[in-house]
DNA sequence: CTTAAATGTGAGGGTATCCTCAGATAATTA
DNA sequence: TAATTATCTGAGGATACCCTCACATTTAAG
C-alpha cells in the first residue's frame, strides 16, 4: 500500500538551485508548523514564507502530509545520531550524569525546533512514526541492561517507554515558562526522572 | 472583548425535549472529538451522531468552538468537584496513598471522558482555559503545604505543577496500552510520582 | 380549539484551502 | 548559440466545511 508519501512522488533537486528551495521550504515549514499547529498550518502561508510560489512547493512535496512527515524524518534523524552519541557513552556515566545528559538533549533539542515537537504530537495519517519510536525504545532498554545485568528486557523496555514519555510529556511546561524559570524547571524534570530511575534500578 | 461563546448567543431549552437534545449534542460531541481531534471533527458528524439535523445543532451552540468549550467546561467542572473531595482528604492520607488517589482519579476519568484529554491538549481560540487549571494548581500547593508547612508557597506551586504534568504527561502511554498491561502501567506511573515528592518533601 | 412559542429541517451561500496545469524563466548541455 | 532539461509562477478548478435562513413540526398556553 502507497503511503501518501510514496504515491504521486514528486521531483528530487538536480542541481544547487532546487536543494536550496527545498531547505528553504522545510525551513519555512518547521516555523508555521510550529507557530500554527499541523492543522492551521496552510501551503499557501508556507509557500510564502520560503519565498516561493505554490506551485514551486508543489514540485517538490506532493502534499501537507508528506511535508509535515518529511520534516519530522528529518530532524528524526538527527535526533537518532545525537542519541547514537548518547548511548555510546552510557556504560560509562553515573545514572545522574546520564539524566542530565537526556534532559538537556532532548529539552534542547525541541526548544530548538519546536516543529519537531508539534509534529510528533500531531496525527499524520492514520498512524505515528512507531518505528523510529520503537528503535529509540530497544536502545534505551539495551544500554539499561548493559548498567544492570539483572534487568529482564520487557522491564528494561517499559522502564525506557516510561522515561522518554516523562521528557516528552514534561516538555510543555519548559516551552511555556518564561526564561528565568527554566533553569530551575530543568533541574525539577531532572530530579523526577532520576528519582525514578533510582527508585526502579536500586535492584 | 466578547468571547466566541458569548456573542451571538444561542437559545436555552426550555422544554424536556430541547434539554435532552442538547445533552446528546454534547454527547456527539463528546465521541466525535474524542475520535478525529477537534479540527477533524465536523459539525455535520457530530449533529448526524447526535440524531438531530446542522440546524438543531446550530440552534444550541454559534459555532464549533463553543461546542468544544461548553464540553471542556463542563467536564472540567466534573473535574474539580472530584478533586474537592480528593483535596479534602488530603491532609490525612499518606503521600503513597494521595498519590494512589490522584492517579485513580486522573486516569479513571480521561479513560472515561477520552474527548476531555483531547480538549485540554487542543487550542481552542487563542489561549488555553488557564483559569481552571491554575486554581486547581493553587488547591494542591496549598493542601501541599498544609502537609509540609516549611514548603516555600513558589515551591508549593512548582510541585504542584510539575506533579499534574506529570499525571497528564503520562496518560497516553495508558490510553495506547493494552488492557492487560494497564494496571502494571499505572503502578510504574504511581512509583514515578511517589519518588518524585518522596525525594522533594524529605525535608 | 386556537394561538403562540419552542424546536426541528436541510438545501445552499460563503469561504477557505488543497492542489493542478499550461505556460514562463533559468540553468545546463551540445 | 541552440536545444534541452530543470525550475518556477499564479490563476483557478475541485472540494470540504461552516453556518444561515425560510419554512415545517411539535409542544405549551389561553
Amino acid at each position: 500500500m502507497p503511503s501518501d508519501i510514496e504515491k504521486n512522488a514528486r521531483r528530487k533537486p538536480q542541481q544547487l538551485r532546487g536543494e536550496q528551495r527545498m531547505a528553504a521550504m522545510l525551513d519555512a515549514a518547521a516555523a508555521v508548523f510550529a507557530q500554527s499547529g499541523y492543522d492551521a498550518a496552510t501551503m499557501t502561508a508556507i509557500a510564502e514564507r520560503s519565498g516561493s510560489s505554490i506551485g514551486a512547493l508543489y514540485q517538490y512535496f506532493p502534499n501537507k502530509l508528506a511535508l509535515a512527515k518529511a520534516l519530522r524524518d528529518y530532524y528524526g534523524e538527527e535526533m537518532a545520531r545525537r542519541w547514537t552519541t548518547l548511548i555510546a557513552d552510557a556504560s560509562q556515566l553515573s545514572i545522574a550524569a546520564l539524566v542530565d545528559r537526556i534532559f538537556d538533549l532532548m529539552i534542547g533539542f525541541f526548544n530548538e525546533h519546536p516543529a519537531y515537537f508539534t509534529l510528533l504530537n500531531a496525527t499524520l495519517g492514520y498512524q505515528r512514526d512507531a518505528g523510529a519510536r520503537q528503535r529509540l525504545r530497544s536502545r534505551i532498554g539495551a544500554a539499561l541492561r548493559e548498567k544492570q545485568p539483572e534487568l529482564e528486557e520487557g522491564e528494561a523496555l517499559r522502564l525506557a517507554t516510561v522515561s522518554l514519555q516523562i521528557v516528552k510529556g514534561l516538555n510543555p511546561l519548559y516551552a511555556v515558562a518564561a526564561a528565568a524559570e527554566r533553569v530551575e524547571l530543568v533541574a525539577e524534570f531532572k530530579l523526577v526522572l532520576l528519582s525514578y530511575l533510582k527508585a526502579r534500578l536500586r535492584k
